[in-house]
DNA sequence: AAATATTTACGAAAAATTTCGTACTAACTA
DNA sequence: TAGTTAGTACGAAATTTTTCGTAAATATTT
């Protein structure tokens, strides 16, 4: 089983998710611009090189457009969100898919509407259940 | 902030959580038959200096009883497993939990009693947000 | 008692991840 | 056209994480 991309990687992934596809020079100040001021920048070339080695793994794909380089995803965000999810599960939770996701509700920060989705989600599991 | 700890150190500390202070003899067993039986054990010196590593950085602390050593863990399994919630939130699902609650839920491996407990919990929260 | 087994300490290799410097190319600018 | 700017390639350093070998101490077994 190929490995869940690391947190760099996913960090990179979730912005081109995101935003769609982009420049290496996107990515970069996308990454800059949420860190905490007081952490030092990611240089570019780093991003740069990170962003070669996911081509290298097939993490990405690119096109080249006026000489310069437009990345996109190469893995589904749904796909590579569940593969983390069991690492963690696995590594944290004992397996248990439901004590990761009790524990993410207790952490207090789900707004109304996200409850509502939840629960949506929820009654329509339950009735499949039921049938 | 302390980074979370790493995927090695969750297992061992998974095993400390579940079956309270062991030897490092036990915890070695415990990898090992977790693993696939296609993946090569994991040394009985690999683990103890894993565990070393986690007694200096204060994971971990340990009794001698009888000229072996007893290791405890010294963080709390619902605080770690928070930070490790924040950390993946943050680099895999742009810092939504409730994506990631949903995320899980989907993956289909929710038993009936499960679900109960969780819709159990949300109409809890419900109630909180309705005062 | 000698051989065997179990345990810890610890340095260090191996592997994986992250970061960066330098060289090179192609444009754009003064 | 000379200098500056922006981009890619890529080796390699730095860091972090994981793994293991060897030595030393202390039991246990034969």
């Amino acid at each position: 089983m190929t490995p869940a991309p690391t947190d760099s990687e996913l960090e990179i992934l979730q912005v081109l998710w995101q935003h769609g596809a982009q420049t290496v020079r996107f990515i970069n100040d996308a990454l800059n611009d949420k860190r905490d001021a007081n952490q030092k920048e990611i240089g570019y070339t780093t991003t740069l090189k990170l962003m070669q080695i996911m081509l290298d793994k097939n993490l990405l794909e690119r096109d080249i457009i006026e000489r310069s380089h437009i990345y996109r995803p190469a893995v589904n965000e749904k796909i590579t969100q569940e593969q983390v999810l069991r690492t963690v599960v696995n590594n944290a939770f004992g397996g248990s898919a439901s004590s990761l996701v009790l524990r993410a509700l207790g952490t207090g920060n789900t707004s109304r509407e996200d409850l509502e989705k939840i629960k949506e989600m929820i009654n329509q599991m339950t009735m499949d259940y039921n049938n």
